[in-house]
DNA sequence: CAGTGGTCTAGACCACGAC
DNA sequence: TCGTGGTCTAGACCACTGA
């Protein structure tokens, strides 16, 4: 007996009755819960079968396994989002508008102390510093301040960033990476208030992002959004 | 032969393989990449082997399938980021440092209409409302607006929150839900400023989420953080 | 030592899409 | 029809943990 018969895959079947268990309390958070032999037993499936839908969960963060001793539901701690960070391009077009660049900089320029940093450069080194404002419709949407490793992409300087963004053309100089970010909520300067066509003061979404390439630092950029024309939406489970 | 030998298993290693390939820009997104037959060949492992491999890639957004087509590089649209939103008596006390909380408000109270349809209730249904400041050494970090449907947590405005946070009672009530939220950044009203100890206008991270247990909308809170008090960091990989 | 999870195999049947 | 991915099996060896 295989193949998916009427519903759903076996997998899924244990997958959800260990769901289904968890939202109910039947295992508090640090119980031991059955082992994949247990379940094998009760369900009457194979043990790799048992064994995806645990480590499924373990994925999703439902439960925890340690070789040698079981698996126990995990601790309601934390939960883990999935944000998703677009190409502002591609979102300002998907949803039907227009969307255009202002390059008020693209340079070389030595790095100070915090952006060699950031980069992993020895501080005075060189390095390529664009500064960009992104506009939905003739808006002002977003106040980009970025810094780039001259290392990983060496052609930078030489991109028309009003027909592809940077965050794209990165991406296709380096298609995988890491990164670490911060959110936080600022009053805009007097230069953000200037570019972005708000009040000196007004409170600003600030998305601060590193990435990271193989171990070698990417790009940082500061991200100024308008509170009022900018929000991040996103969905989780659990 | 089987067991992980010198290093990582081999469904890492196909999977490594695969992640280079895309970051050097092997298949370039959209493009078709090798079968599941292809790399059982090439790598001398069994299938079951390589379909976790891909099946890994795909949970991670690296990868897109389709069943009777193939495996495609996916497109480098977005990026999905693992965003942890963590209990705020939890994350404070890990810092070492002292956690409190003040109720303002816990009552019953009909519902209006922009309540009522996130809660999923009629307008004017009675729901729970409560209204609490919490406080990291003394200084306000976080200012809860919170309501909760009475239907999930029915013995809520029975609960002593400056000795458990909503947000974990709740969690021990549904153990499992799906969540949507919003991020943004707003100045501070008249109320949340005298309630956070800051000025009126100043800038604010807002957070505000509606959780779901089972299709049943639990609870909807509105979260405003100082902007100059209060970040949230993460990291993602890809 | 026994029990646990981590991984792997060499097959298998199925659903689906393209031809 | 053929090749694709989706799923499943009944074993297996291994590393690890705890008694």
């Amino acid at each position: 007996m295989t193949g998916p018969r009427a519903a759903s895959a076996s997998y899924l079947k244990v997958k959800q009755h260990l769901k289904d268990g968890l939202a109910e309390g039947r295992w508090r958070p640090g119980q031991l819960m059955p082992s994949e032999a247990e379940l094998v037993a009760q369900f009457g499936v194979s043990r790799m079968t048992v064994n995806r839908a645990l480590r499924e969960l373990q994925a999703e963060g439902l439960v925890e396994r340690v070789q040698g001793v079981g698996t126990f539901a995990a601790q309601l701690h934390h939960v883990s989002s999935t944000l998703t960070i677009r190409d502002l391009h591609e979102e300002i077009e998907e949803r039907g508008h227009r969307h255009d660049a202002q390059v008020h900089l693209q340079a070389r320029e030595p790095a100070n102390a915090a952006v060699a940093h950031r980069l992993g450069v020895k501080p005075g080194a060189m390095v390529f510093h664009t500064l960009i404002v992104h506009r939905e419709n003739g808006v002002a949407l977003q106040c980009e301040d970025r810094y780039v490793n001259p290392a990983v992409a060496p052609d930078y300087l030489g991109v028309d960033f009003t027909r592809i963004t940077p965050t794209r053309y990165l991406l296709q100089v380096a298609p995988i990476w890491d990164a670490e970010y911060v959110l936080s909520a600022c009053p805009a300067s007097p230069e953000e208030a200037r570019l972005l066509d708000i009040a000196e003061g007004d409170a600003c979404l600030v998305i601060e992002r590193r990435t990271v390439f193989r171990g070698v630092p990417i790009t940082w950029a500061r991200l100024v959004h308008p509170g009022v024309r900018y929000q991040i939406a996103g969905r989780f489970s659990p």
